[in-house]
DNA sequence: GATTGACACCTCGATGGTCGAGGCATAGCG
DNA sequence: CGCTATGCCTCGACCATCGAGGTGTCAATC
């Protein structure tokens, strides 16, 4: 799964939202080092609610019209078995960070085998 | 970045490797849920030797020759980097998901606000 | 001694994800 | 009335990546 996809369910784990609002999550929870364009989001967002990810309703807010996403518990599933890879990952890294700059040394305050597991 | 470039910096981190290895130690890093192939990798070695981040060095084992990739201080650095980017997405992912489930609770013993930062 | 598979490096065409620009529509502001 | 922000969507261009293929050595098997 690519990343714009898996932030996508990310930042819709925490609440519905409508597009425009989840291409300004996303920005904002990578730190705008990985921020897709609405041409990215949007066609994921079809593709997840046609998938079965998602469900959208539609809503209207001062006379615009919005389509609100939310999870299903498919797209639930999905965005917790990715986070749990994303963590299996994220271990590795700690370990190759740790490893090479002190040799034996395991950060206690870190990692110490608890963080991300 | 992409990750198949980070995760290449990452491998590098732990010790030296040639192309051939790095392409398996990636491998296994991502638990096979990203591994670039091979097409994808030497392109990578190649322009971080041209841009300063690795160096390498001829090696011959048994009548093969390989070139073995070690990382230069301004490789270790970018990698550096890219980590602390990688673990504070970490915790808005970490964040996301321990929001929905429980709404207001807070994991003490995943996140606690210590991990990755 | 010929074939097969693993090691080791590299290139190239095809694919597919992503960007950026653009279109379309409404609301609010100066 | 234009301009900006909100809000959704499409499309062409680009670029990273994959997968297949090429080259060569070595060890093991037949």
């Amino acid at each position: 799964m690519s990343l714009s996809k898996f932030f996508v369910l990310c930042v819709l784990h925490r609440k519905p939202m409508h597009g425009y609002e989840v291409v300004q999550a996303v920005e904002k929870t990578t730190n705008g080092c990985c921020s897709p364009s609405e041409g990215t989001v949007y066609p994921v967002l079809n593709e997840f609610e046609a998938g079965g990810y998602l469900t959208s309703r539609p809503e209207t807010v001062q006379g615009r019209k919005r389509k609100v996403y939310a999870l299903t518990d498919k797209g639930r599933d999905a965005f917790l078995i990715a986070t749990e890879a994303w963590m299996e990952v994220t271990q590795h890294i700690v370990a190759s960070r740790d490893m090479a700059t002190e040799p034996g040394f395991q950060s206690p305050s870190l990692d110490g085998g608890t963080c991300c597991e």
